[in-house]
DNA sequence: AATGAATGAGGTTTCATTCAT
DNA sequence: AATGAATGAAACCTCATTCAT
C-alpha cells in the first residue's frame, strides 16, 4: 500500500517515516532493522507506519523505490547534455555518484540488496538500474563511433565504476581501519573525499577507454591498431 | 534425521556448522540469519552450536575469519612469482577473485560487512584486507619503476577491481533480471562467467595502467600476440 | 467511495451500520469481528460508528436486540390466529423459522450467543426468547386439553425444533461437506431448502405430539387426505 | 504440525495444552481465545505451545480433532450391540450425548464451528460427523424393514436430536435466565439434568418414529399404509 | 455529521539462549 | 557430546478507541 503524498503537506508523516527508514534499513539491513526503531527515530507511533505505508516489507520496498528513483534520472539528464563524449563519460559517473551521495546511506542499501540477490527489489527499481547502464552504453557507443574510445566490455566498466565507488562510500569505516595500518602516502589515497575519489575513478575509466592519443605522435599511429586487436 | 557423528567425521561438527553458517549469513545477513536454520541445515542440534562454538556473534566472527583467511595468502603468493609486472597485475586480480569464488558466498558476505561498516570484522580479517592492498601496491610500484605503468590512485584501482568483481559475483540474480530487459549484445556482456569477467576487468585495469607504448613497436609486437593467447 | 448521506437516506446511516454489523458478527463472532470491517462494509467511516452507536459492545447488543425482536412477535401473532391446534403448532414452527430466515445470519448469531453462555444477551432479548416458549406452551396445552396431543416435555420439544432448525440453517456449509460423502438418497435429505426441512421438522414434532388415533378410523380417514393437501 | 505423543509420558505437556485449549476455545471462540490465556491456564510457557503444537490455528484444529474423535466411535459401538431397534435408537442418542458431555465444553465448540460455517473443521472431523449420521440411518432402516418404524427424513431427525441436545447443553446459562421468568412447572422442564433431557428427547424421537400400534387394531391396519404415504 | 489520522494496549509469533538429561 | 524441551525478551502487527478538523 503506497502512501499518498498530497501537494498540500507533501506527505509530512510518510516522508518522515521514509527518510528514517532509509537510514535504519541501510544501517542494519532488512532483517536487522526494527520497526520499533524506525517509529521511534521518526517520532511517530508505530501503528502510524502501518496506517500510512504498510508492513515492514512494504516499507522496505518503498525505501528502495525512493532511493533508486534519482539515479536513472541523473544518468538520463547527463546524456542529453551536448557535451563532448569524454566530458559525458565523466559527467555520467559524477552525476550517478552525486545522486548516491545525496541520499544518505544509498550505498549500503544498494550493497545489501545486491548481496541478498535482489529479493526485495521492486521491478521499478530494477528498470532504473537498467537505465543507468543504458546511459553508459550510449556514451561509449558515441565515443567509439567518433573514434575516440575503443570498444570495451560495457558491463565490466559499469560494475567497476558503480561497484567500486559504492564500495568506497559504504566502506568508509573499514577503509579507515585498514588505512591505519598502511604507510602515509598509501593511506591518503584511501581517505580521499568521495568527490575526489570519483574523479580518480573517472580518470581511470577514461584511461581505459581512450584510444592512445593518435594525433600528435605520428610514429605510434600504426601501433595503435595493434593495441585494438589485443584488447 | 538428526546429524549423527560417525567415526569418519568425528570432530567435524564445527566444520559442518561453519560451512553452513557461511551460507546462511551470506544469504540473510547477520540480522536475518536464524540460528535455528543454521542448525537444521547443518544437521545438528541447535544446542550443539552453543556447545562447540558459542553464541550467534561468535559464530559470525568465526565465519568472517574463515572466509577472509585465503585472500591475503593468494595475493602474497602471486607477488613472489617471478613473472613480468603486467602478468603480475593480472595474476593478482585472478588469484584474489579465484579465492573469492572458491568460497561459496564470499562475495555477499564481504558486501554485507562493508555495508554494515565492518562492525563485526575481526581485527585479523582487517589485516588481511590490508595485505591485499599492499600486494597491489608492490605490483604497481614495480611497474612504475620499470616505466611500464603510469602512476594512478592505487586505492581507486583496488576498489574498482575488488568492489566491481564482488559486485558482479554477488549480483548474479539482479544482473539476470536487469539483463532481461537489455538488448542481446549488451545482455551478453552482463552474463559472462566470472572467470571471463575477471579477464575483462583485468584488461580494463591494465589499459588504465599501461603507458602508451613508448618503446619501438616492432619488438613487442610478437609479445602482444602471446598476450592474446593467454587471455 | 465513502458513504455519503443523501437527503434520501438521511438518518439511514445507523441502519446501514446495524445491518452490516449483524452479518459481520454472525460470520465472525464478537471476538472475531472487526470494527474496521464493519465500517468498511457499511461504507461509513469508523468514527461514525462511535458517533452514532457507541463502542463495539454497544453495537453488538444493538444487533442482538434487533435480531431477536421479530421472533416473539411472530410467535404471538400465530397464537391469536383461530386455527386448529395442529395447524397452530405447524404455524408456530413456520413463523419462528420464517423470521429467523428473514434476518440474514440470525441462526449463527443465535448459536454463538448460546455457545458463549449468553454473556451479551440483553435482558430484553431474553424476554423475547421466553415469549416464544410461552407461545409453544399455550399451543401444546390447548392440544392436550382438547385431547389431541399427549403431554410431552415442552422444553425438549422447543429445543428440538429451534435448536435443530437453527443448526440446519447455520450449518449449511458443513452439511454440504458431510453430505458429499453420503449416498445420494441420504444426501438429498440433508440438502433440502430450509422451508422444506421446516415442514419435515414440523411433521416429526406433530407425530410425536399427536395421540395415536383413538377415534374410529373410518371417520378420520378422509381428514388424512386433507392433511396431504395441506402439506 | 501435530504433536507427537510418546508412549512413555503420554505427551504430558501437549496433553495439558490441549485440554486447556478445549476449554478456552469453547468459552471464547477462536477469535476471542487468547494464546496467552491458554498458556497461563495450562501452566506452560507460551512458546511451548508453538514448539509442541504450532500456531493458534493448528492448536484449534488439534482441539477439534480431539473433540470429535469419540462421537463416531460411540455411535458405531452402539450399532453393533444386538439390542432391539427401539433400544438401539435410544442407545444411539444416549451414547452420542454421553460422549458430548464427557468432553467438557464439547457443545459450545460444536455450535461455534457450525456457526462459522465449519471454516476450521479438519476433514477427519467431518468424516466422523458423517459416521454418526450413517449410524442413525442404519438404525432407522432396520426399524423400517422390521415394520416397527415409519419412514422419516433421517436428517431432520438427526439435527433435532443433535442440534437440540447440544443447544440444551451449551445453553445452560441462557436457560437458567429464561426459566427464571417462567412459571414453576414450565421452568422445571427447562432445568432437567442433561441425562434426563436426553431421555425426553429420545422419547419424542421414538414417538415420531414408531408406527401407531398395529397389532390390536386390525381395522386400522390398511389405514396405516395411508399414513405412510402421507408422512 | 463525517473523516483522516493518531495511538496505547495488547495480540500472535519468533528467536537466541539455556537447561536437564 | 548431543539433544528435546523450556523460556524471557522482543519482534511484528492489529485493533478499539479517540482526536482534531
Amino acid at each position: 500500500m503506497a502512501y499518498k503524498s498530497t501537494t498540500k503537506d507533501a506527505g509530512k508523516v510518510p516522508e518522515k517515516i521514509l527518510q528514517t527508514a532509509i537510514n535504519v534499513f541501510a544501517a542494519k539491513g532488512f532483517g536487522g532493522a526494527r520497526v520499533d526503531e524506525i517509529a521511534k527515530d521518526a517520532g511517530v507511533n508505530k501503528a502510524s507506519i502501518y496506517y500510512h505505508i504498510g508492513d515492514k516489507e512494504a516499507l522496505y520496498k518503498e525505501v528502495l523505490n525512493r532511493v533508486f528513483a534519482g539515479a536513472a534520472q541523473a544518468a538520463d539528464d547527463n546524456i542529453s547534455s551536448g557535451k563532448p563524449v569524454e566530458e559525458k563519460l565523466k559527467g555520467h559517473i559524477r552525476s550517478v555518484i552525486k545522486n548516491a551521495v545525496s541520499i544518505e546511506n544509498f550505498a549500503p542499501l544498494l550493497m545489501r540488496e545486491v548481496a541478498s540477490g535482489g529479493e526485495n527489489m521492486p521491478r521499478e527499481a530494477l528498470a532504473q538500474m537498467g537505465r543507468v547502464i543504458q546511459a553508459l552504453k550510449e556514451i561509449v557507443d558515441e565515443g567509439v563511433k567518433k573514434g575516440e574510445f575503443r570498444e570495451v566490455n560495457l558491463f565490466a566498466l559499469h560494475i567497476m565504476v558503480i561497484g567500486g565507488l559504492n564500495f568506497y562510500i559504504a566502506g568508509k569505516n573499514i577503509r579507515k581501519q585498514v588505512a591505519g595500518k598502511m604507510d602515509g602516502k598509501t593511506a591518503s589515497m584511501a581517505l580521499l573525499p568521495v568527490e575526489e575519489m570519483t574523479e580518480e575513478v573517472a580518470k581511470i575509466a577514461l584511461s581505459a577507454l581512450k584510444k592512445p592519443d593518435t594525433t600528435p605522435r605520428h610514429i605510434t599511429q600504426k601501433n595503435s591498431n595493434i593495441d585494438m586487436e589485443i584488447d
